[in-house]
DNA sequence: CAATTTAGTCAGCAAGACTGACTAACTGGA
DNA sequence: TCCAGTTAGTCAGTCTTGCTGACTAAATTG
């Protein structure tokens, strides 16, 4: 009894979703501990998209590839806990710049730290050689995906 | 101006997401185009993880790595829009066996399809054999990731 | 300088996950 | 056999993270 579907073999949506969420519950746990426990896995998108001279928030939501309306409100959950600071543009009297705080930026710093430390944990598993493999592959993997087969193409 | 900061190359994480979302929006969307335009990406866990012959709602929440009662919303969507249908568990008189109809079959056909196409068009650009060189490194890493860093583990 | 575009806010909605408290049914031991 | 404890599923409510639409204020451009 219990019989599986004959070919429903691994997809590849859950060969990259698996170790994809076990990274993020790996580096977020930890980030956690680490007393940045007011972090949550969405507010990456402004870590990875911030300039380290400060960005305007419509630029911020371009890049991360979600409306101005969501960035702000991850933008102004960061700004409460002390990661982020506002100061008004120069250039553009209607806009205002999105900058790490001292904080924000060691919060980015053991974001980076913590997502190199689980690849090394993986590459231990898997083997240097492979993990390097691996990566090289995603790397041409997401070349490839990035002038992308549909048209829907964000991040 | 706009200076990035110097380390922050692409982390594993943003190599796993990248060509995860395209695949996602790929096939749901293509999905969508199918007439199957009301199953969205949370779905697939109950086309993930459901049996040929059935499936009680605690066992699919399980093998998911969600609560019953989320599973519970997602299953109680499909039912609604004639994916699944429930049977009394002549076993468990407390239970029910959650089963596909005949749509959800063809959804699920349309789905493993979807995948393949998406696979197939990124081995064009990619090259068979790197493609192939690739999964298999995603399922050794997967292996790997089973067994997983934290405790923390689902899916 | 009027018309249009752009930056950001306010208000409200939806999906998808969670917790806690509950009912009904099954199970194992005294 | 019956009662205590476990298990299957539901109900009600919350939280996070995304969305749309309508708006104000400032900048830009013909």
């Amino acid at each position: 009894m219990a019989k599986t579907f004959p070919d429903r073999q691994r997809t590849l949506g859950s060969l990259l979703r698996l170790p994809y969420q076990a990274l993020q519950s790996a580096v977020y746990g930890a980030l956690a501990e680490r007393g940045f426990d007011d972090i949550r896995a969405a507010h990456s998108a402004v870590f990875r998209h911030i300039d380290a001279d400060g960005t305007r928030l419509t630029v911020l939501a371009e890049r991360a590839g979600m409306t101005k309306q969501s960035m702000a409100y991850l933008v102004d959950a960061l700004a409460q806990a002390g990661y982020l600071t506002a100061a008004a543009d120069p250039q553009d009297g209607r806009a205002r710049r999105v900058l790490l705080t001292r904080r924000g930026d060691q919060a980015m710093t053991a974001l980076l730290e913590l997502s190199a430390d689980f690849e090394h944990r993986l590459a231990e598993r898997l083997g240097t050689a492979r993990m390097a493999r691996l990566r090289t592959l995603l790397e041409a993997l997401a070349d490839v995906v990035e002038i992308a087969p549909d048209g829907a193409n964000a991040t």
